[in-house]
DNA sequence: GAGAGTGTTGTAAC
DNA sequence: GGTTACAACACTCT
């Protein structure tokens, strides 16, 4: 579920809450899930100190003051990273799990740094993982991403040039990380509700102008998503547990057989594309 | 209670 | 290369 303005939000709030502190202790309570090996992992965490955290995709890339690992962290459909800071403060993840009370029953590992702070890692489904990577292995994971969608790399001609020749449907384009990183089936939706074209296009189908929706569109919907701080998950609560999030602002996704938000007429329609439920408007979506 | 569906990704088969 | 099915797992909904 967490995807690019998910994960970056995390990343964001975890910046401020854990950088620079050193890292007391580390627990693991499930260890199929350290991809790289228990043992190691916490011998190389313990007594050292998360320097910076990056962002590829839906990646976190945690750079460590000492040793040449990075730190990977994925949390695929259900994971959360949440931090309880001494003041209160809590920033989260997928809302599958309570927040309250950690750890708990799907409290996989935590980080117990200096401060006080402790970083927990949650994942009901455990298809997630954290990988402590080398130099090499860090930039063999990083090296299969496509354009970042946020950065200035991310051009309309670099765009044009991913679509150039291409086959397939709109969909499963934007899906595939080695294209375009960060986006998943939400924004998928959203951005081809947005530039106003089905998901379910073939990509030779698609004409100039509305490649570049396309192209508009995935950047203004993973934007204004960023500003809200996301979408799917509610639980960036303060102490006080007050929600927030994007999903107010969704257009078509989780809409299916409700009247389309921007022409009135449509009724937004649910199919699978690409092997994922699908939402799009039949009457402003060509 | 059984069965289908769920925000991700990698792999295998066609 | 592209598309599909499926596996990893656990929970919710029908």
């Amino acid at each position: 579920m967490p995807e690019l303005p998910e994960v970056e939000t995390i990343r964001r709030d975890l910046q401020y809450a854990v950088l620079g502190k050193g890292i007391r202790a580390v627990k693991v309570w499930t260890p199929r899930m350290i991809i790289s090996g228990e043992k190691e992992f916490i011998k190389s965490l313990e007594g050292n100190r998360f320097e910076k955290i990056d962002r590829r995709g839906k990646l976190l890339v945690f750079h460590l003051a000492y040793g040449d690992k990075t730190l990977l962290i994925h949390l695929k459909m259900t994971g959360q990273l949440i931090c309880q800071v001494p003041g209160g403060l809590i920033v989260g993840g997928h809302p599958s799990a309570k927040i309250e009370n950690l750890p708990n029953d799907y409290t996989r590992a935590a980080f117990y740094l200096a401060d006080g702070t402790i970083l927990y890692f949650n994942d009901v489904r455990t298809f997630g993982y954290l990988k402590l990577a080398d130099e090499n292995e860090t930039e063999e994971c990083l090296k299969k991403f496509g354009l970042e969608p946020l950065t200035p790399e991310f051009t309309w001609s670099s765009f044009k040039e991913l679509l150039a020749g291409r086959k397939g449907n709109l969909k499963a384009f934007l899906l595939n990380q080695s294209k375009i990183a960060g986006i998943g089936n939400i924004y998928a939706d959203e951005i081809c509700f947005r530039a106003k074209v089905r998901p379910e296009r073939a990509i030779d189908s698609l004409d100039l102008s509305e490649r570049r929706r396309l192209y508009n569109a995935c950047q203004a919907v993973l934007k204004q998503a960023v500003e809200k701080r996301g979408t799917t998950f509610s639980n960036f609560v303060d102490a006080s547990g007050k929600k927030g999030g994007f999903e107010k602002h969704l257009k078509v996704y989780n809409r299916a057989g409700l009247s389309c938000k921007r022409c009135k007429n449509g009724i937004i329609r649910k199919i699978t594309a690409a092997g994922r439920g699908t939402h799009f408007c039949p009457e402003c979506q060509k």
